[in-house]
DNA sequence: TTTTGTGCAAACAATTTGCATGAGA
DNA sequence: TCTCATGCAAATTGTTTGCACAAAA
């Protein structure tokens, strides 16, 4: 349905700001817009790649910062040591169980969670822009195997 | 009173694993364990250098890792593209506010926030294990003052 | 035809590692 | 003494940047 509203809203910021709508940009906002999961620069270029789009890391980097500054997208670090990006869907309030087995990433949305935090902040004078929660275990699937633990910071 | 503590914990734990306790070693423990804040690895060089010690920074790494692996510090990532480290205080369902203008970090404490992770997590058949909740905003001294946006993922 | 992007390679920053030497047990 | 740590420098990794060439407006 809104399918292609995504792409259109990025064509729509880039000729808002006089930028060239380039092959590269769609194809990689193709990729990220549409992809289910949290993606790393290399697996949008390995996905790009396996299109038969061969695209520069560098460019895949310098689209994926575009993404965020318009919206589109939101840049998440899940503590692997790199970055992943993830089409926004304008879901508030939503969190993440990652499984430090497999690395699977689950969501979950909680009304809560923002609530405790506006409070708190607020007691201190603090105003918050953002929050970010993560929550690292075993998914349901690893939970038979024994597990190694994750050497990256919590 | 238990400051001395910490550094005797540290040398038992070398000691049991038939690890030399090195000047080194006991220098940053005794720096990174006695500090209020999240110190990083330059940090604890800075400081080791300031006091006229000089350590190679890859020891204060390797020390770090191990003072983390004995549970008696915590990394923690801020979203600033390196790692800062914590003295381990014990202190469960402890969270960090952080101010996007000038840096500060303000801990803050919440007994429901596990337990609404507990429970979400149950429902999906998933063990947490550790989690981190991060909120990024602005701290009443910076408030008065027009802010720049971090760059760094949330 | 002028601007801005792209690709490549070099640059970077944080962190890790190999190896000769030096300090603990 | 024998093991393991240290220091340095080189290597690694994710990411950014400079610059010659190419594509959009």
């Amino acid at each position: 349905m809104a399918d292609s509203d995504v792409l259109d809203r990025f064509t729509s910021f880039l000729r808002e700001r006089r930028l060239p709508v380039t092959q590269q940009r769609l194809a990689i906002a193709d990729i990220l817009l549409r992809a289910p999961g949290h993606l790393s620069a290399d697996d949008v270029a390995a996905e790009l790649a396996r299109k038969g789009q061969t695209v520069g890391l560098a460019t895949v980097y310098r689209t994926l910062d575009l993404l965020v500054s318009c919206d589109l997208a939101e840049a998440r670090d899940f503590g692997e040591g790199f970055r992943r990006f993830e089409a926004s869907r304008n879901l508030p309030n939503h969190y993440h169980l990652t499984c430090t087995v497999c690395g699977a990433v689950t969501e979950f949305f909680d009304d809560r969670i923002p609530e405790i935090i506006r409070r708190t902040a607020a007691a201190r004078g603090f105003v918050p822009a953002q929050h970010r929660l993560l929550v690292r275990g075993t998914c349901r699937a690893c939970r038979k195997t024994p597990s190694v633990l994750a050497r990256r910071p919590l």
